[in-house]
DNA sequence: CATGCGTGGTT
DNA sequence: TAACCAAGCAT
């Protein structure tokens, strides 16, 4: 481990004064800082993850509409949770966190835990999030290192261990212990993350306006550009698909659900199988598909469009088909005949958003 | 501890 | 434009 030598001669105090001045005076207007119910905070913190502040705005503002409290996302059905985070990305993170809500319902009679090891244990609450919650929603000095953070700290400390490394977090953990403000944890640490937000930035950082840059050591020595230490990932692979849209006489279309886990877990999906190079007619493929999986007889004939999806870790490759159901469909949890009016109503990935939009376009010319 | 897990914006 | 990024967590 680093030995954090640039604590030693660090002014810890005229460093917290600095950095939390400028955040009361800099700080963005941002609904999740209206007030300091942490149940909104524990939202926000959750839509956060990986994701960016513009993105997650619209998406808190109506899902704290239509879930206020506790209590209400707790009673609320999978589906519409689902509904509300359809195109956020990363839906485990909305299961996991209605989940913890229903446990916090139950256990802690809809109070939000203060006690670390609680809070911690909440399903989708790692590191990270325990210490927002416990430091802006119940100020309380715990260390709450993001990419922000790591990033700051790595170039005020001038610290080279790799940040895409999961053991590099506990360095910068004992640096937060060791630095953050005891009088106000929560500014200290929103400050950190919106200095890497506005001034600290991945790229170009703006040392020239930054307000601790007399702190930072990696100015003083001239490598700020060279922190943080970031490894770099691997590129993402590529799957081939074709999927199927297929209409009854009625014009309802057949939807799957996804399995509960993995990949877009638990969204719908239009029929669709991997297309693996063994297979040369992907049409027959796909009639094969659905009759041995699904049960169902069509003949997904007439090319509709091609997509291409990118994932952080794959490409998909979607040739997508139409056609018309040939027999009666038995419907089920996972399998459904929808009208374009219902389809609205449930949660679909992105990828497969686009499919629909292709489908409603073709079917209007 | 490395990998799987989304999406849209920037460079 | 391909690469990289954005307030991580579960396994």
């Amino acid at each position: 481990m680093t030995s954090l030598k640039n604590l030693h001669d660090f002014d810890k105090i005229s460093f917290q004064k600095d950095l939390i001045d400028w955040f009361q005076k800099e700080q963005r207007d941002l609904p999740w800082r209206k007030d300091k119910d942490p149940y909104k905070i524990w939202v926000s913190e959750i839509m956060l993850q990986q994701t960016r502040v513009d993105t997650v705005i619209p998406y808190f503002n109506n899902f704290i509409e239509k879930f206020p409290t506790v209590d209400a996302l707790a009673e609320a059905n999978e589906e519409e949770v689902l509904k509300a985070w359809e195109g956020l990305g990363y839906y485990s993170r909305a299961r996991n966190l209605q989940e913890a809500v229903r446990e916090v319902k139950e256990k802690y009679n809809s109070q939000v835990p203060k006690k670390k090891e609680e809070i911690a244990s909440l399903k989708g609450v790692g590191p990270y999030t325990t210490g927002a919650v416990l430091s802006i929603a119940f100020n309380l000095p715990e260390p709450a290192v993001d990419g922000n953070v790591m990033r700051v700290l790595s170039r005020i400390l001038s610290i080279w261990d790799d940040i895409a490394k999961s053991s590099s977090r506990k360095i910068f953990e004992t640096a937060v212990r060791e630095l953050i403000s005891h009088e106000n944890p929560s500014f200290f640490n929103q400050a950190l993350m919106e200095l890497g937000a506005l001034v600290c930035t991945p790229t170009s950082p703006s040392c020239l306006l930054c307000p601790v840059r007399e702190h930072c050591h990696g100015f003083q020595e001239g490598v700020e550009d060279h922190l943080p230490v970031k490894t770099k990932k691997k590129k993402p692979r590529s799957i081939q698909l074709a999927a199927a849209v297929l209409t009854d006489q009625a014009g309802r279309l057949l939807i799957h659900k996804r399995p509960n886990k993995g990949l877009l877990a638990d969204l719908w999906e239009f029929p669709n199988v991997e297309l693996h190079l063994s297979f040369s007619d992907e049409k027959a493929r796909l009639k094969d598909f659905l009759k041995e999986t699904y049960h169902v007889t069509a003949n997904p004939e007439h090319f509709l469009c091609s997509i291409e999806h990118v994932f952080t870790h794959l490409i998909w490759n979607i040739r997508v088909y139409k056609g018309e159901l040939q027999t009666s469909v038995t419907e089920s949890d996972k399998l459904k005949l929808v009208t374009i009016e219902e389809i609205t109503k449930l949660a679909f990935p992105v990828s497969h958003q686009k499919i629909l939009k292709a489908f409603l376009k073709n079917s209007k010319l």
